[in-house]
DNA sequence: TTACATGCAAACTGTTTGCAAATAT
DNA sequence: ATATTTGCAAACAGTTTGCATGTAA
């Protein structure tokens, strides 16, 4: 992985923003605005290259769009599904016991947990 | 919402399968194979509707498509990436304890849970 | 100089929508 | 009769890809 202008500016600005949660429509308008002459097709590619060389994570919501985080270590997130927004809670404060073994050939490669928060005093409909 | 033929259709092959996770392309396939006539609209909104009126689950597990889970109450899923399968983990094995207070003006919706599971012994790049 | 990265636009996947025809009440 | 539902095709969003151009080693 060739340290281009390009990736090397993309990785700067993760970098002063982290921790965070980004699209890649979100880093594409940043770069965009901060004059890094960069491409969306280039934002997904690098986003995904980091996510695969660990040095992000993936937080998966909804299908949809994909969230990309700075801290690729196991943590839960709040997902607000009314503002797109994503909140780390803090390490231990959830605590998972008892995970069953895997199928057979199988093992655990990780463990996702989203909270889904949602505004109070909704008439609560099942799907809301 | 109107017993229509689809609708009941739709839902009769649920029950036979249930317990089962399914996505709406291959419960439009099989409803074709089953000589009911349905387009895929239809299934979409009608999996949609069941869901939102509490008769379904959705298992979140990628960007990407979406799964129907004929049982729509809180458990935990094992998601094999490698070939889409998901599988229902027992209620009550796995524990999650001491959930932090979610932000002022927000409640908990639901947690979602999964656990990805890959085949052993794979070269463990961290993106795999 | 040579393999890799970029940018653009087009392809692609899964899902939703607009509207006319069909159907349930 | 009338409001809802269906089906089709087109629209749509997010993401990926093919290929010519540009760039790092």
């Amino acid at each position: 992985m060739r340290p281009t202008r390009q990736r090397l500016s993309l990785l700067g600005m993760l970098i002063e923003t982290a921790p965070r949660h980004v699209t890649a429509e979100e880093l594409f308008q940043e770069a965009r605005q901060a004059g890094i002459p960069v491409s969306l097709a280039t934002v997904y590619n690098t986003l995904n290259q980091f996510t695969q060389a660990g040095l992000m994570g993936e937080v998966v919501v909804g299908s949809g769009q994909s969230y990309f985080d700075t801290d690729p270590s196991s943590h839960v997130h709040y997902f607000d599904k009314s503002t797109g927004e994503i909140y780390d809670i803090p390490r231990d404060v959830v605590t998972i016991t008892d995970l069953p073994e895997p199928p057979p050939g199988k093992v655990i490669d990780r463990v996702d947990v989203v909270v889904r928060i949602k505004n109070v005093c909704k008439a609560d409909a099942p799907g809301d």
